[in-house]
DNA sequence: ATTAATTCCTAGTAAATTACTTGACATTAA
DNA sequence: TTAATGTCAAGTAATTTACTAGGAATTAAT
């Protein structure tokens, strides 16, 4: 009965990544994700799988070892919430019949019959472009000013 | 890993109206459940728990026993795919702390914790706000028109 | 009156997904 | 050498979704 959810993954992401961008605006050089767990109040294990999508979609860099951490890859008014949640959770698809293939990474099925003459699926389109016209016209440095 | 699902709930809830909407207009006065979920090739019993929410939601009128059925309660035109989606999904909130409280009828969370200096929360609200722009600009007509 | 078709209602269950936990290994600064 | 990190893979618990099952109430047709 549910409908629209963004998953603890994406807000997670987008709560590390307004972190990190900030921490860098205060001066620091680099984050590491325990002390993004903690300030957040997140599991630090589980973030860790966050940031690695976000290392993957090329918006984080990583130093390993001690002192190491993580910083953005590019300004935070380059990089858009869309491009987080992306990253971190996959198509923003609402359905699987919704530009071709499977919503996201895990999901064991794939793709409904016939859906072609299906009367949700116009719907659906509509909802996938307008989430990602949204969720693209929003930057991190946007989260960060505070000012939407 | 996923996001933005409108679950088959939703789904099955557009394809029902949109085809008893159709099936008006063929000028069939009343259809019943399994008419529809034997031409949607739905699960009849699923079905009636998706069909009851739209009659609570006040979408549809029901005729009970022997040559019932179900008939729109406005024109196609009046009836919006977010007033479905609603009706059959609850709040098409994208998480708890947007648009207070639960996002849904069944979950067990609710609410996070110091969510008002969160920096996905104003993601969450904007999503929430385009989604249900977006699928209170359709009709039901609409869907059955192919006009989108 | 009986029967068959239908809505109405509730409870249970299986499958899928989400949200973690656990723990070992690799790398680097001090 | 050690402690602080990132990297990786696997497993598990919690939650939600998607059904299934079945009976009670209502109504039209016979």
């Amino acid at each position: 009965m549910i409908g629209m959810k963004i998953s603890t993954r994406g807000r997670y992401g987008l709560r590390a990544m307004a972190y990190i961008a900030e921490k860098s605006r205060e001066g620091v050089g680099i984050v590491s994700a325990r002390s993004v767990a903690e300030s957040q109040g997140i599991s630090e294990n589980y973030l860790e799988q966050i940031i690695a999508a976000l290392k993957q979609g090329g918006l984080l860099n990583s130093a390993r070892g001690a002192g190491g951490g993580y910083t953005l890859t590019k300004s935070p008014g380059e990089i858009t919430a869309g491009a987080v949640l992306r990253a971190v959770e996959g198509s923003l698809s609402p359905a699987e019949c919704v530009s071709g293939g499977k919503t996201n990474k895990n999901t064991k099925k794939d793709g409904c019959v016939s859906c072609d003459n299906c009367a949700a699926k116009s719907v659906l389109e509509r909802v996938f472009d307008s989430v990602n016209e949204t969720v693209d016209a929003i930057t991190i440095q946007d989260l960060i000013n505070n000012n939407l």
